[in-house]
DNA sequence: TAAAAATACTCCATAGGTATTTTAT
DNA sequence: ATAAAATACCTATGGAGTATTTTTA
């Protein structure tokens, strides 16, 4: 009999375009997804793909099944989002994916909350550069994704909400000349020590735009892929870096670190929450979105 | 997980208004069916039914996962008829459900035939009364019913299709006076002893009418649940009775048999085709309605 | 109290894994 | 030649059955 289990396994090959490349993302392994287009194809008498030298192709009939397909499994995600009880549930799990900084800074502490009010409930982070966000959460390993920044267009079934407005400050350690000071000129960091993200993610591109545009080149000394370690190395006074606030609150409370403001350059980004709006918020996701509409009231209609 | 198993018994609990009375229409075991309603309700955080001294009645959140199910359902069905291949199925069945006449002297010609064109398929006939292969319909345990004479209203969910006009014929054996009659007039029944369709059977109801109307009371010497039995009944002459013309043509063709002609009465019924409208037809049984359109062209546009 | 659902348990079919072969470009 | 899918085989989980208890008008 056809199987929504088995509908899912489809939906992953045509979006995936190779059974390899589905059954890694579905978390099990090749011939057991091969098995399963199998069966879907002797259940219906119809092969659904044609298999390729690079993967596979839908047949016209399997363009037909995927048609109805996501119709499917659209009723069954809103079935659950209508019915589901969230306070109710034995068990259950929320995924979500972010950019480091809001991994380690921000999301603890709204889980935390989050876990306090359902302790049934667990809560998984990945986190990765933002294009990888967007992909977790458009192939369904993530229910919700935060980025900052601005998210290229074509990405049509990606839905967004604005969360916050994010500062950033040029953070120097307390060994450094500019401690005393509370603002700085673009301009001055030319040729400064400079510890930034890697290339390749949103944060570099958009730091290395907004610096190229001013002509300014700091003297790069590190590269690492997570704020915190940039935030340890200008604590060590390998250099300074750009950092969003959130990130180094507390370490400027206690004067461990001075944030200092760029008074001729716009460092304000936007925090993001996006999902797939080609599916419901699971009940679990609105869950959580209700938890984190007591600090962004402007969430209030997703829950 | 969801799964449409698990949506198809809810599905069936909800009509049959019982645990137990969906196991049996599901040919499981009523604890099979409590275990996967637990599980719905336990992956949903919800309960899905009162339980109830007579059965079980739908909880609020119960009616809208009904709602999702019934469209959910319906899509899986619709994919079903748009995808398959039935020339190409290693397997299937086409179950249908008739009066008993249609069964015994109408459909094994055509499933012969059916079966010939796609060996790998199987048929399985039910028979009974009209309300009841309404009921196999309406419960999914008959693809395809076939029924004779008028149906009730107010069964808004099951479509049909005249096939064909049916014709009837007083029938006595060799021994009766009446065997070199060609007509014969209603009246003349009257005393006559008589052989007939058990009372409750739609064939009964509406003979018992239209000799009731006509205020002609035979004698009724034997009440048979199959017309081949009262056709055995005539010929060893233990009275005569009133046949459907499809029923007696060998033996009218081999004088075993004489059939009247009543001129001053209409003994018309129709052959009717009848499916379940809220379900597409299954591609087996559209298979079996282009093969049955080749005699009775008006169901080519249900292939 | 009786009809219906829940529970306890046992068993088996199926789904998934590993290892390997086949296919297609 | 190589990446990807198919095949073969083995194992384990979950679904179904039987027997029994609990629930509710």
């Amino acid at each position: 009999m056809l199987s929504l289990y088995k509908l899912e396994i489809f939906a992953a090959v045509v979006q995936e375009g190779s059974f390899s490349g589905a059954a890694s993302r579905l978390y099990m392994t090749q011939p057991a997804v091969s098995q399963h287009i199998q069966d879907l194809e002797a259940s219906l008498g119809t092969k659904l793909f044609d298999r390729r030298r690079r993967g596979v192709h839908l047949t016209p009939a399997g363009e037909t099944l995927h048609d109805y397909t996501r119709k499917i499994l659209r009723l069954v995600s809103d079935a659950q989002a209508a019915v589901t009880n969230v306070e109710q549930l034995a068990e259950g799990s929320l995924a979500l994916s972010a950019t480091p900084g809001v991994r380690t800074y921000l999301l603890p502490q709204w889980i935390s909350g989050f876990r306090t009010r359902f302790p049934n409930l667990s809560a998984s982070i990945r986190s990765d550069i933002t294009p990888q966000v967007i992909a977790d959460v458009l192939s369904h390993q993530a229910d919700l994704g935060f980025v900052e920044g601005e998210l290229n267009a074509a990405q049509d079934a990606i839905q967004s909400r604005i969360l916050t407005e994010i500062r950033h400050l040029v953070i120097v350690a307390p060994q450094h000349p500019w401690f005393e000071r509370e603002t700085v000129a673009i301009q001055e960091l030319q040729d400064q020590p400079f510890v930034t993200r890697q290339p390749g993610s949103r944060t570099r591109t958009w730091m290395d735009g907004v610096l190229g545009k001013r002509g300014v080149k700091p003297r790069i000394v590190g590269e690492f892929d997570d704020p915190e370690t940039i935030k340890q190395s200008v604590m060590a006074n390998i250099g300074l870096s750009i950092l969003p606030d959130y990130a180094v609150r507390r370490e400027l409370e206690a004067n461990l670190l001075r944030g200092l403001i760029v008074e001729d350059c716009d460092l304000r980004r936007h925090l993001k929450l996006i999902w797939d709006g080609r599916q419901a918020i699971s009940p679990i996701a609105r869950a959580f979105l209700s938890y984190l509409a007591v600090p962004f009231p402007g969430l209030v209609d997703l829950t």
